[in-house]
DNA sequence: CGCGGAGTTCAAGAAATTTTGAACAATTTG
DNA sequence: CAAATTGTTCAAAATTTCTTGAACTCCGCG
């Protein structure tokens, strides 16, 4: 039995109050999420969920947390995909639970997958309308631009080939 | 001479017109750089570099792009700083002039040693703090948030010794 | 079946970030 | 030196992104 949720007659949810420890957790996840262009509410699930011994449901979330059912649900949604939660059946409870996952090769992985190997591949079609261009591309300037396009291939062909690497040097 | 910005009586600065290929060039720079989260403009400053055979001017750049010269100077600010640009000397002429820099291990060196080694480092201290915290937490769950920590910990520290590495990936 | 709990969706509001523009600082030049 | 030119700064406006909350879909249960 976690926390005594008892029958109290309070019309408000009664603050949920995060331990001092859970909020400089969440702090270091909002920090980091943010850095990668997520939002902010995906770095407070995670960051609650990685303080949490126990998997927790999308309505502690929310009442833990302060945040509507629907960032919980969206935040829940990212976190899956990029595979940085796991779901866990509890006996008896219709409920969804999640947990952290705290492989850090498994999260870079499913983030590099999700997010930034989609955008390479876009880059893949823009390159061609780019060497499109080209031909139409006014005379004088050809030459140039033609390097420079070639250059932006190259560097597309690179970052293709390394963002997988680093899935490797990680554990 | 490069445009002949002749003396025109028009009362507006005259639709500076980027052709199609520098559009589209700009288009790829504008999405890269939101996905490292740095500002449109600053996309949109190191496209129209990067298309360009000379070096251009704060002044051409906001002409040319129609953002305000306070863009330009920040973004171009942002550019120089993470060495993605590079002053280029122009005799008899006092402003200055700025080329794309466009070898890859420079910009991405650059990127990880101004934005994201900051963060990084950032992160010991935070660690530390999390460490202090964990003396006043409560008793029974002082192991699980201990190793949990600990595990932050090992994170911090593979991110700290493969972030350089990545440099060296390139090129 | 119909009710109720669990979760998702999405349009509208709130919050955060970026851009603007005008005032300022720093130089150069005549 | 004063005037003109170049670039910077920063508060306010504009834009973008995130969050909310209510409507809706699914299911399982009685």
């Amino acid at each position: 039995m976690p926390t005594a949720q008892s029958s109290s007659p309070e019309p408000l949810p009664a603050p949920p109050q995060l331990s001092t420890m859970e909020t400089a957790v969440i702090d270091v996840f909002v920090s980091a999420v943010k850095l990668i262009g997520l939002p902010k509410s995906v770095g407070e699930i995670y960051g609650l969920l990685f303080s949490s011994p126990n998997p927790l449901t999308l309505d502690s979330l929310v009442r833990r947390l302060s945040i509507s059912k629907g960032s919980a649900s969206q935040g829940l949604k990212v976190l899956r995909s990029v595979g940085a939660v796991r779901p866990v059946y509890v006996a008896g409870d219709r409920r969804d639970h999640y947990a952290a996952e705290t492989e850090l090769k498994k999260l870079v992985a499913g983030f590099i997958r999700e997010e930034l190997q989609p955008r390479l591949d876009s880059g893949t079609e823009r390159l061609s309308h780019l060497n499109s261009l080209l031909a139409s591309s006014h005379p004088a300037d050809s030459a140039f631009l033609s390097a420079r396009i070639s250059k932006l291939g190259q560097w597309h062909a690179r970052s293709k080939s390394v963002l997988p690497l680093l899935t490797g040097l990680l554990d």
